[in-house]
DNA sequence: CAGTGAGCGAGCTTCCGCTTGACTT
């Protein structure tokens, strides 16, 4: 029997649809996109791989094509979709009706090559007859959305592709940039400078209890200072922040400060006072619009404590079982039945009087909003209460926040009166003072009796928070009953949250709803954030990458880049813009930008030694901080005038604003940072601590204060079978007795020594060496062994030494027996002129004679091993110390993660 | 930032946005 094939992104979307589409109809899913870029070499084909764009999988150089692949996860998915295709006599695409959904559509047309007719449908609710509507209503694909989504797609990659290699060279291995992560680290890096560059400014006032009189209710209210002779009183809006007035508050206020406010207390000891002004203004206050994404994650945050992601996927959870709408959207709209149903929710269980004339109608506050999907609500016509739903924990938690907010969505506007008091009196000492009160009443809650908005500053007031004052009029007498000196400080701009973060984003168009908890994973796997409580705090490498851009990408790291392209990609999908041409903009510039690919190659000197210094209190200090390989550290003058003869470390966890001069003080006295304390030596009666330096973690003696100037502790790195975390004294005895004397050569009286080495372990006679197979070796291996070693050849020996891992026959080309080995960087076939290292999928077991000729043929197109090979070396010994950081950058790598995971170790305990 | 002695098959890292399982712990 014949279908129609229904194509919608997602598998419960399709599951909703096939039952109100019936019989006659299959609806699959694509589960997102189906094709893309390729991520990888390994996933890049060979026909373009050796083109000089074959890396960015985007011919550069001829309209900006893209190449795109079916990933590997998607191969079978794509399958299924052509079987079921087979048997269908009609193809309906029925994908988002958004840019990217439009390339999905696009994608799977050019993908499955359909031989029947092909409709588009789309549909913004899902609701029976909003489908039953979209089959009868389609359309033909949208040629230039898809034209704009593909800008979209390859500016991505130029960008991320093209600038990250800069930062592996400049910076780090492994780093990366983008037009969305590099804004947003950046966001956060500028907070933090602001928070470097604030001073504290304090400023006093009084507050007081007054009394009206046992005839009003309330009896007593608080009120606090607000002018003096007329002059207002500074407060900590007043005051910049370097901590002075802000100039439009300068010869309007009056700065009081502690002996004034005391002073002022003091004479106001028997004034009484009288009413000199009531303000009353209506109070009204309209309910929140329903949830999107970001809304969604930012109350889940303030006030379930969710992380971004944990809220996502606990929705998802809760999408998939039928209990909301989808949970990654921009919209705020509600479908028709959805108001209805949160209207006679209203209606039931608040009464009628809470129920608006008309339902209420959320417009899009997002300016790029895309509008595919409905507001995040509960699902259905009618909606379950909590209760009614059968949840529990998180799930249950986050679905009646869904429910609150969206039948508080659609409830009256809260009323009521806000009132604000003066108070004047005349003090002691000839000042008229002018205290003021301000109280709010509602008298009809409205939305707030069902939902109330969380706040992020825990000082700010809620929606709902009501003040009572008594009903005074003018002229009425009232007296205080006390009143005191209150000092304050102004505070730093507070550090973004993951939720205030994405907040900030989304305000400027920056990343999109799938995107947003993800946004926060990547700016903390590289390291540039890490969290603090629920404050992310930028690390000092996020200082120097934001740096490098800001100075070398200004364009794209300025925060109204995106904004900017979505005008772009607007007009592209209006037809009236061409993306080659947009797109060859920004790659090859024009006279009005620079292009990327111009600031890639002519990049010119950067410094990165300049680039990763930064001063420290002021930059007279002398002290800065530079990040170095191994993680920030301290460097400052010492005694003799040294410019950089003082150094420490700087732990990983100290936030930038914290680095004070007197903490850098700190640090210098005690500039190894963390070690451990392993105990006595027994024999000379030192300490002896473990600890973690450049070459990895060692162990090494403590030398008292008195010991002369030229002695140098004794040090040993840990074996490769020890840790920080579990070295013993024992562990570090036997390390500290290297080098060990083996003995001495019978035929030259030549001591050899057994000891650990930068290429491991290692015996040495003179300056003749051989490595050990084993660190164990260092402590049993004896001399008959050694001069075994030493009758060895010393190159040579251990190569041949190694058998081959696998013999698979002869290759095709150069009819050479082909061998699998392990080497330096993993297993690899050679057929004994090329080397080929096996690829992420391949294994011994499993490697045939094919596959290693494919790998071999592979790596023969790329050339001569050895003529690469030599360039490289000559490269290397040019630029010793370049050559140099591209091997240490590792090691740093790996030491960071250990300390992430030892920082998660100790958060536990 | 502890201070040491080779000579060897390199090859890969990375973007943003759409979507879920398949993995392991």
């Amino acid at each position: 029997m014949a279908h129609k094939l229904v194509i919608v992104e997602s598998p419960a979307k399709a599951r909703t649809i096939g039952g109100y589409l019936g019989e006659g109809y299959v609806v699959e899913s694509s589960i997102g996109h189906i094709r893309d870029l390729p991520n990888s070499a390994a996933d890049t084909p060979a026909k373009i791989k050796d083109k000089p764009w074959g890396r960015l999988a985007v011919d550069v150089e001829n309209g900006f094509v893209p190449y795109y692949v079916v990933p590997r996860d998607k191969k079978s998915h794509i399958a299924k979709l052509k079987t079921l295709l087979k048997d269908a006599d009609e193809l309906y695409l029925a994908t988002d009706e958004d840019r990217e959904g439009e390339a999905i559509a696009w994608h799977l047309l050019d993908e499955l090559k359909p031989k029947v007719p092909v409709h588009r449908m789309v549909f913004h609710e899902i609701t029976k007859p909003a489908i039953l509507a979209a089959v009868e209503n389609p359309r033909q694909i949208n040629d230039d959305l898809v034209e704009a989504q593909e800008a979209r797609r390859i500016l991505d990659r130029l960008y991320g592709y093209e600038v990250s290699p800069v930062l592996w060279k400049k910076v780090m291995s492994g780093l990366s940039a983008g037009r969305v992560q590099s804004v947003a680290t950046r966001l956060v890096v500028d907070r933090e400078r602001d928070r470097m560059k604030f001073r504290v400014a304090s400023y006093w006032d009084l507050e007081g209890t007054f009394d009206a009189g046992s005839d009003h209710d309330p009896r007593m209210f608080p009120a606090k200072l607000h002018s003096v002779d007329g002059a207002r009183v500074a407060r900590g809006s007043d005051f910049g922040s370097d901590g002075a007035l802000k100039s439009s508050a300068q010869g309007k206020v009056v700065h009081v400060d502690r002996t004034r406010a005391e002073a002022l207390v003091e004479a106001l000891r028997d004034t009484s006072y009288d009413v000199r002004s009531v303000e009353s203004k209506p109070y009204r206050r309209s309910p929140y619009a329903p949830f999107r994404t970001t809304t969604l994650q930012q109350e889940a945050s303030r006030k379930l404590g969710m992380s971004a992601s944990v809220t996502m996927s606990v929705a998802q959870r809760l999408y998939e079982n039928g209990f909301i709408t989808y949970m990654r959207t921009d919209s705020t709209t509600l479908s028709g039945s959805a108001v209805n149903a949160a209207r006679s929710q209203v209606r039931e269980l608040y009464g009628a009087e809470y129920l608006p004339d008309s339902p209420r109608v959320y417009a899009s506050k997002v300016k790029n909003a895309q509008e595919a999907h409905e507001a995040i609500r509960p699902a259905g016509d009618s909606f379950r209460t909590p209760a009614q739903t059968g949840l529990t924990g998180e799930q249950f938690r986050l679905y009646e926040l869904i429910w609150m907010r969206t039948v508080a969505s659609q409830m009256k506007d809260a009323v009521g009166q806000s009132v604000s008091i003066r108070l004047g009196g005349a003090s002691a000492t000839g000042e008229d003072v002018v205290f003021s009160a301000t109280g709010r009443v509602i008298t009809f809650h409205g939305f707030l009796k069902a939902y109330v908005e969380g706040t992020d500053d825990a000082s700010a007031a809620k929606d709902d928070a009501e003040t009572r004052l008594p009903a005074l009029t003018e002229g009425d007498a009232v007296s205080a009953a006390s009143v005191s000196a209150s000092g304050h400080e102004t505070k730093p701009p507070a550090r973004y949250t993951e939720a205030t973060l994405i907040k900030e984003l989304e305000d400027r168009e920056i990343g999109r709803p799938s995107t947003y908890a993800s946004i926060i994973k990547t700016i903390v796997d590289r390291g540039y954030v890490y969290k603090k409580g629920t404050a992310l705090v930028p690390a000092w490498l996020a200082f120097s990458v934001t740096r490098l851009l800001e100075d070398h990408f200004p364009r794209q790291v300025s925060y109204e880049f995106t904004a900017g392209m979505e005008d772009v990609l607007d007009e592209i999908a209006a037809g009236h813009k061409d993306r080659a041409t947009e797109l060859g903009e920004f790659y090859y510039g024009s006279e009005r930008v620079q292009g990327l690919h111009t600031l890639v190659t002519e990049l010119g000197e950067i410094d990165a030694r300049e680039l990763a210094t930064f001063p420290i209190g002021g930059p007279d200090s002398g002290i800065h901080l530079r990040v170095g390989r191994y993680g920030p550290y301290l460097e400052g003058p010492d005694e003799e005038g040294n410019p950089t003869g003082k150094r420490a470390n700087v732990p990983d966890d100290l936030p930038p604003d914290e680095l004070t001069l007197e903490k850098a003080a700190e640090l210098f006295a005690n500039p190894a940072g963390e070690e451990i304390d392993l105990g006595q030596h027994p024999d000379t009666g030192l300490r002896i601590v473990a600890k973690n330096g450049r070459f990895g973690p060692y162990v090494t003696e403590v030398l008292p204060d008195d010991a002369p100037k030229s002695a140098r502790p004794r040090t040993g790195s840990l074996l490769k079978s020890m840790s920080l975390e579990t070295v013993t004294l024992e562990d570090a005895l036997k390390l500290l007795s290297l080098p060990r004397v083996v003995g001495v050569d019978p035929e030259n009286g030549e001591e050899i020594t057994a000891q650990n080495g930068r290429y491991g372990p290692y015996l040495k006679k003179g300056s003749d060496s051989r490595s050990l197979a084993t660190e164990e070796q260092l402590f049993t291996v004896t001399l008959e062994e050694a001069l075994a070693l030493y009758a060895q050849p010393k190159q040579r020996g251990r190569a041949a030494a190694a058998p081959p891992l696998k013999e698979l026959g002869n290759d095709p080309v150069s009819g050479q027996p082909v061998v699998v080995k392990s080497g330096r960087f993993g297993e690899y076939v050679t057929d004994g002129e090329y080397n080929a290292t096996l690829r992420k999928d391949d294994t011994v077991e499993s490697i045939t004679i094919e596959r290693a000729a494919e790998l071999l043929a592979e790596r023969r197109a790329r050339g001569p091993a050895k003529k690469t090979a030599k360039r490289g070396a000559k490269k290397a010994a040019k630029k010793t110390t370049k050559k140099t950081t591209g091997t240490k950058s590792t090691t740093r790598k790996s030491a960071a993660k250990k300390a992430t995971t030892k920082k998660a170790a100790a958060k536990k305990s």
